[in-house]
DNA sequence: ATTAATCCGTAACAATTGTTACATTGGCTT
DNA sequence: AAGCCAATGTAACAATTGTTACGGATTAAT
């Protein structure tokens, strides 16, 4: 696989005899997945950590009535379910669709335990990786409870460079289309926005 | 001061010898606030872990434009700021409100890092309070992004009581009086909530 | 070249929520 | 009892976003 210890940010600067022991340990599995495929379902109990060594996953959350959106889009090399594994409920709150073809390496929560317990980098690392997935939620939910959608548009271009594909980002939004075609156009108008060969980008 | 190491979940099963070990070590401080005050300012630099050991605060989020709304009220005993600690910015994301007058114990980042090396239980006990805070932040996610103002309501209910103060609780749901007491409104004529003594409930 | 498929822009209308304003209620003070 | 104050209910209107529908542009397949 082409995948090594080094390679995941996770592990970076642990010892690689302690995470190579606890591998030996259990040494989880890997889980190959084609664009499109569901790899984890909503409502889920999730009892292992998953490493996303290639390709990218979106993490969607549906609702009662039907309605959907696209919390984040995450591209290797990843951590997924770094807070659910750990969590009281142990639960997926979203589901985790293959957005393109994907590896994934996947471990028992045991396991990560026992890395996180043996190796204080690897500790380290951990609580940043599950601490900022939780500021990236709270940046998120300002997002929407406090930015019309105009703003959130322009900062989804800001973090994700320009938008070639209205359809696509209108989806990850958790908007209708014309109503994006409609904030695009106005922010077109206002100059805030400007149309180039990649996409609407901002200006200047 | 009324709050034993006994008291605060976070270290619940944890070896009294190595949290007072480490107490010595680097104490912390105590802090006490009165209703309203402000703990932590959104955007400030976090340093510390912070326990909630007496009273109450909200967690308010305002944007450039100056809206607003409240992301959490807790209650002690409870962990504040037990992800921003340890996130790669290590910034405030929110305002830390006193919603009473509280104590609160603050420990140095040092200090609980040393705790969580040292002693299993409170490292078990302090992923599942991160990881508990990122669930708790999905689901509010979920609420905004994909519920309408009247499932949010009901929601709200649902987990926090009968609300007897629609004003304050416009202010927590982050919308306007009005609206919130036109949709309790509809709701009571659909027969969804009823008007008790201790306020708005859910019918049976 | 023609056709089909996909994405895009746009318009008209509906639904939801915010804004502003005003009258009512109930409790508290004097 | 009279007056003040805070919270409430409500109405009219504005702003934002969703829904539906249609036509144009591009691209790929036949």
């Amino acid at each position: 696989m082409d995948c090594s210890i080094d390679d995941i940010p996770l592990f970076r600067g642990g010892d690689p005899d302690v995470i190579e022991s606890v591998m030996r340990e259990s040494p989880g599995r890997w889980a190959s997945y084609s664009k499109g495929d569901i790899i984890a379902m909503q409502g889920a109990p999730c009892r292992s950590l998953y490493l996303l060594c290639s390709g990218s996953v979106y993490a969607r959350m549906v609702s009662d009535e039907g309605k959907e959106f696209t919390l984040d889009t995450l591209s290797a090399p990843e951590v997924l379910a770094s807070s659910f594994v750990f969590s009281t409920q142990r639960i997926f709150p979203v589901t985790i669709i293959a957005g393109s073809d994907c590896d994934l390496w996947v471990f028992s929560r045991d396991c990560i335990l026992k890395m996180i317990e043996r190796d204080r980098t690897v500790l380290g690392n951990y609580l940043a990786v599950i601490s900022d997935h939780s500021m990236f939620l709270s940046r998120r939910l300002s997002e929407f409870a406090l930015q019309t959608l105009s703003s959130r548009i322009v900062s989804y271009i800001r973090e994700n460079g320009p938008v070639d594909n209205l359809q696509q980002t209108a989806f990850i939004l958790g908007v209708a289309r014309p109503s994006l075609s409609r904030a695009v156009s106005q922010l077109v108008g206002q100059g805030v926005l400007e149309k180039s060969d990649d996409g609407y980008r901002l200006t200047e």
